[in-house]
DNA sequence: ATGTCCCTGACCCAGGGA
């Protein structure tokens, strides 16, 4: 019996960031890294910086380089790569998945990079909440199937805080993109149509704050803690029982030139 | 709460995206 401890993290520029990624694999040392807003095309990805470290095997979904992109950094072999395209657009990249170890210890992770959806809440005069919303619908009809028989992990940015108390202030945030009834509501849709298990709320309760993005428009994020949980791990029900040790790395905050958002981290038993 | 940061493309700044 072994851990697997894996990690998510919206880097916002894998490129501009590749020191703090560095320091994530020393400090943190994940087995696997699973980024989103890589915004760097596949040939441009710093792969030898973090093979030097140990991650022998990257896999990249990183489209034309400018916007959005995902990609998986391992020190374990990735296995049956894919990427999946949704709401039929092209260019767009912000899914990839892989399988991780053998036999019966066997999972598939899913890493996302959900749309933002722009600011304002009404799908029909924003495109963009309007794709942000039928991406989660897409995301509900896809799961139920992707799993090919393998117990699976959600991971990602997606860019939606579902309950009262992953946002700073339930009231404030309503009708802000990101913690609309509709957003939360789909993103539950999904998360219920597999029954995965929503690791960080199966550690800390409901009731208790919790966040994995603060904005970079705060004077002081840390004394304004005007954040949100838009970073989620979820575990297939047959494999919650063999997660533990869930953190967010809120320290990463205040690394040199920070992501807006921090590392979530948790360990599988395999 | 209109603030900050990163991208691209074109040229050291504007506009888009988050």
């Amino acid at each position: 019996m072994r851990q697997v401890k894996i990690a998510t993290w919206n880097i916002n520029s894998v490129r501009m960031r590749r020191l703090i990624v560095e320091r994530l694999l020393n400090e943190a040392a994940p087995d696997v890294l699973f980024l989103q807003e890589t915004k760097c095309q596949d040939g441009q990805f710093p792969v030898a910086d973090f093979r030097k470290l140990g991650y022998d095997h990257v896999a990249l979904n990183g489209g034309r380089g400018g916007y959005h992109g995902v990609a998986i950094v391992s020190r374990l072999p990735l296995a049956d790569v894919q990427v999946r395209e949704f709401c039929e657009k092209v260019g767009d990249p912000r899914h990839i998945s892989a399988v991780i170890g053998e036999g019966n210890s066997a999972f598939r992770v899913h890493n996302f990079y959900v749309p933002a959806g722009g600011d304002e809440p009404d799908a029909t005069i924003n495109p963009k909440f309007d794709h942000k919303l039928r991406f989660l619908d897409e995301m509900k009809d896809f799961l139920p199937t992707a799993g090919g028989g393998l117990p699976d992990v959600v991971v990602g940015d997606l860019n939606v805080a579902p309950h009262e108390h992953d946002v700073w202030s339930h009231k404030a945030l309503m009708k802000i993109v990101s913690h609309t009834p509709i957003e939360c509501e789909k993103l539950e849709a999904v998360r219920s149509s597999v029954g995965y298990v929503d690791i960080a709320r199966r550690f800390v309760p409901l009731e208790e704050k919790l966040y994995s993005w603060w904005s970079y428009r705060a004077k002081d994020w840390r004394a304004a803690d005007k954040g949100r949980r838009l970073d989620h791990i979820w575990a297939h029900p047959n494999m919650a029982a063999r997660v533990s040790d869930f953190r967010i790395l809120k320290d990463a905050r205040d690394w040199d030139r920070p992501s807006d958002h921090a590392p979530v981290v948790v360990s599988i038993e395999v």
